[in-house]
DNA sequence: CATGAATGAGATTTCATTCAT
DNA sequence: GATGAATGAAATCTCATTCAT
């Protein structure tokens, strides 16, 4: 049967998975927590997803679209490169990692059991690699217009996504406004901006 | 009752514990899949480790110490510094962390669900501490002795933590020796040496 | 709350029920795939039905008026009495009982689990005993009229029951031509006709 | 994981679960319910058999063999040809059917729903057809030996077959010497012997 | 020490039924 | 009357842990 895609009470039970999957992983997650916490009943769940896996996959699939936007829409760098714009971009990139906490530590979930859900990892390679083109046209066109130092653009790439994962992922503090500058300094070195 | 603390029987069932945890996570790892692995009977398991639980905690905590060890034994580097010291110190951590999966992989589970093993956070967050200590310790020699440029060392000490995390943790293929290089080379930009 | 007796939707959902029942018993059969094969909407099905075990008692008893009438509305054999009316009404009776297979494997359901729908099964013995009395009558009148050799008129009523049923529920070939000869010819062998 | 395919309590399991599938049905019958029936505990069940559908699929497919080997075994019967010798024959058959009530119920289920369980229906057409195979042989020995009428062998195989079945399924008086009398002197009929 | 049968708590999932629209 | 979202009881199955052999 198909399901509802779009309700207040599917965002909730989704916003709730998406939650409670980031804090206690898949397994230890259950469908009474998810359904508590989205102050829902037990039932309902399923009216909206068909099974615990599926309401999983969604929260991986579904944000990506958003992520893809945010990250990506800033392409107008490239036709007027200068180094403050891609502070402002490494800024906005660092602030988006780490304000997406639930998000992230869901990807990383996935990504590190890849073959136990294969589909998904397919969808989230495909965004990487789209994200470090992105990174290595910035770093071209930087090189190009002599605003940064030469070095391989595909090492950059790698890098960045590298760090700004791990950002995200090795240090909890929710929202640490020292440490978000420190990110962001450091993010810069990575493109060979030393301040 | 006491375990026994060291036995090839041990040691096989806890390799075989951490490479199932880092590969599936706690919850999704069983008691039988470990003793399969370790080619040993199931009920074995609990003749070493008293629970699941406890096996889990060993391969997080045990080879902590190991960790410390290569990583922070390097540290006569602070009494003769110089770049190529540097690098060669750096080229070490890339590779141990990319060659460390398994272990990285059981960390970051554990990161991941800081309220659900408080205890593990602890003595992992006392070890960061550790690594970030040293790594700023050779970034202020290093910016004595004008080797490297000027710069906040607790930044990059967060920047390198997260950089060596999130360059094991992001990217899965086992080893690929144009990803290390970019990884290693990346590294030094973050210390603000852009080659 | 009381229900319609007759609609044309009643009488598509009391029809989908049968034919769903039994395929599938009556466990495995869901509301929602009696509304699906009856082309209605789920929340109909409780409209013309207070709950599943009504649906399902009213499966069982009310086709058996019609039953009735069918099998024993012949009984003008009795004043008439022949070889050919017996073999007549044998025939229809293996016609009539290889046709009916939804119902009368429903029926079959019923009477394997006694226990379980004791009131059905007392409206269905009323019948099995009606049919045998039946049954016992012509065979009473075929051996006073000379037709049928001497015998036990009850039991030719439970073999020849017993045989219907059988005939029925144990071949699952919907329509076969020779089977159906088959059976025609072996019901009169249980009148002691050899033919 | 291999199960034990012998044992006390493997048993106990086993006859309970017959005896459940057999008055409930398969999907009335819980797992609890089994364990309860056998003295055992809930997840003993799960010891024995990998799954509820195998433990039915069991029930319903090893006791083919010992009725194989029952009702077969008495091919003697072709050799030294008699109207006693079948009488005999006839009267096991009948007993037999009436007294593995159980399994004939479990049978009759699964002939009931033959898209369901395909691969059962597989094993118990087999069965069938060497049974009724027997049976035509029978037939024909008898003809020859003009101790039989002449009729169609294949149409007593069918008739016979199918009599046999509804006798079992059709009265539910476990075990009433009457009924198993008529059965007796019917199924004879069906041969054409008219006592 | 080594083994694996026994146990039952806990998770996922199904589905009859209610009821607001 | 018709609909289908909401609910939660009940079923299956998994698996850590115990313990007799």
């Amino acid at each position: 049967m198909a399901k509802p895609r779009s309700s207040e009470k599917r965002n909730k039970i989704f916003q709730a998975g998406l939650r409670l999957f980031a804090q206690n992983g898949y397994s230890k997650t259950t469908i009474k927590d998810i359904a508590a916490e989205a102050n829902v009943s037990f039932g309902t769940v399923f009216t909206y997803f068909e099974n615990k896996e599926e309401l999983f996959h969604l929260c991986v699939t579904e944000p990506i679209e958003e992520f893809r936007n945010y990250l990506l829409e800033t392409s107008g760098i490239l036709e007027n490169f200068s180094l403050n714009k891609l502070k402002e971009i490494v800024d906005e990139h660092v602030a988006y990692f780490l304000e997406k906490e639930d998000y992230l530590r869901v990807i990383q979930y996935v990504i590190g059991q890849p073959e136990r859900f294969p589909e998904m990892m397919e969808e989230l390679d495909q965004f990487s690699d789209e994200f470090m083109s992105f990174i290595q046209d910035i770093v071209k066109t930087g090189m190009e217009k002599g605003v940064l130092p030469e070095g391989n653009p595909e090492e950059v790439g790698y890098g960045y996504l590298a760090f700004l994962m791990g950002a995200r992922l090795t240090f909890t503090d929710h929202a640490n406004v020292q440490l978000t500058n420190a990110f962001k300094n450091q993010a810069l070195r990575l493109f060979g901006i030393v301040v």
